[in-house]
DNA sequence: CAGCCATGTGTGGTCAGACCACAAGGTATC
DNA sequence: GATACCTTGTGGTCTGACCACACATGGCTG
């Protein structure tokens, strides 16, 4: 067993036994290495782990916000890594884009049959915000991730929530650099505000079915018309 | 921008522009820190995020498998986040059980329609290993989880069977310390087996929503009888 | 000559100690 | 009373050293 894993053991054990919780402060990196017996540098590797995992957020300085915090950010190291598999061509953009189809489907079917009137207006929000002609691409791009994972998000699941926000991040790149590439961007663009709006209306009326096909279709429609899949 | 992850941008864009490649070596330590211009902890922290993320595998010592090597892990990285996530009890284990039961019934269900005979020859092997009347339950909870990997893979998309295997493998500590509870252990692993044996005949005769179906209840009556979700 | 064993060499693993940048909070000054 | 300064504690980084390990090489031994 190597030292930092040593540290990483010891810091899930305090976790799962609730002497660390959501918030908490972990012991100063000199402190820690002095109750562990190990050294400075062996619990650094292993905060950047932590870090990389989201299970802690590092900063400088002094004063509570300062030091290695817990927090709970599932998301952003199942993009990063996602992001990483993607660079090395060994997952391939097909199985990304089969997944979200996969998800969202199940999730806007879901919502449909539990979500409350008013937990829809987050999504409707945004789709309002999108409708501004004068919105730069790349701003609509990122509105349009939010809606998406905001529709994950009123199935009630934390995890498929979670994966979809990871799996859009991760291929963001892709879409800003297809988008650009559309030869009609300004008709791709109504049509996709189009296929939101109906989607979420069929959300609100309860029919699950009829979201789940249409959320399917918007999907796999946009990743044919940008080439991506 | 900390050191560290200067080094990780610089191996994140080596990967991308096909520079490293799977199983190509990283530089030593020594190597890198001077060809970056840092120092050997920042790229060794670099190397414990690359590590934790399933990009690259260490080993001491010389000779050709030593050193940093390339490789592609997306699951032990995946299996790690969630289970550090699931100690700190902001993953709700109903919520792992449900995302579950969404990717296999959409698995059996592609791939009754697609899996070749012999594809189908791996699964019926794990199958008759967990008939051993002797078989210890430690192992027969292994050779499950494997069953249900497999039984995703026969959709052939790479995410989807590998967040598969994450979800089995983060949750496996709980089935194992939950299954030892169990007032008749026999009379269950009577029952999972008969469910297996449906599941994957419903696969080898097409038949993907009975599959489906299967699959479902199978997943569902196993969490609610060992009170998991 | 064939096999074994000691040694060399390069690898990651670990440590100690030092210094820097930063941010908060107390303190002295105006 | 407000402001500027300084103390203090934090992570961030570096240097240099030593250890454990595993393969490669060579010589030694049978």
């Amino acid at each position: 067993m190597r030292t930092h894993e040593l540290v990483l053991r010891q810091v899930e054990a305090d976790l799962a036994a609730g002497r660390l919780r959501l918030g908490d402060r972990l012991p100063g990196e000199r402190a820690l290495a002095g109750q562990l017996g190990v050294s400075r540098p062996s619990v650094r590797e292993a905060i950047r782990v932590l870090e990389a995992m989201g299970v802690v957020r590092t900063a400088v300085g002094s004063g509570p916000d300062a030091g290695a915090v817990i927090v709970a950010e599932p998301a952003s190291p199942l993009t990063a890594t996602l992001r990483l598999h993607l660079a090395t061509s060994h997952l391939p953009m097909g199985d990304i884009v089969q997944t979200r189809v996969l998800l969202e489907s199940w999730a806007v079917r879901e919502a449909a049959g539990r979500a409350e009137p008013e937990e829809l207006a987050a999504p409707r929000h945004l789709l309002d915000a999108m409708d501004d002609p004068e919105l730069p691409r790349e701003r609509f791009h990122l509105l349009d991730a939010e809606f998406h994972v905001a529709l994950a998000a009123l199935a009630g699941n934390v995890l498929v929530a979670t994966i979809m926000a990871s799996l859009r991040d991760a291929i963001h790149g892709y879409v800003v650099a297809a988008a650009a590439d559309l030869p009609d961007w300004n008709a791709t663009v109504d049509m996709l505000r189009q296929q939101h709006r109906a989607v979420l209306a069929a959300v609100a009326s309860g029919e699950g079915e009829r979201a789940a096909a249409l959320v399917a279709d918007h999907i796999e429609g946009f990743y044919r018309t940008a080439r991506l899949a």
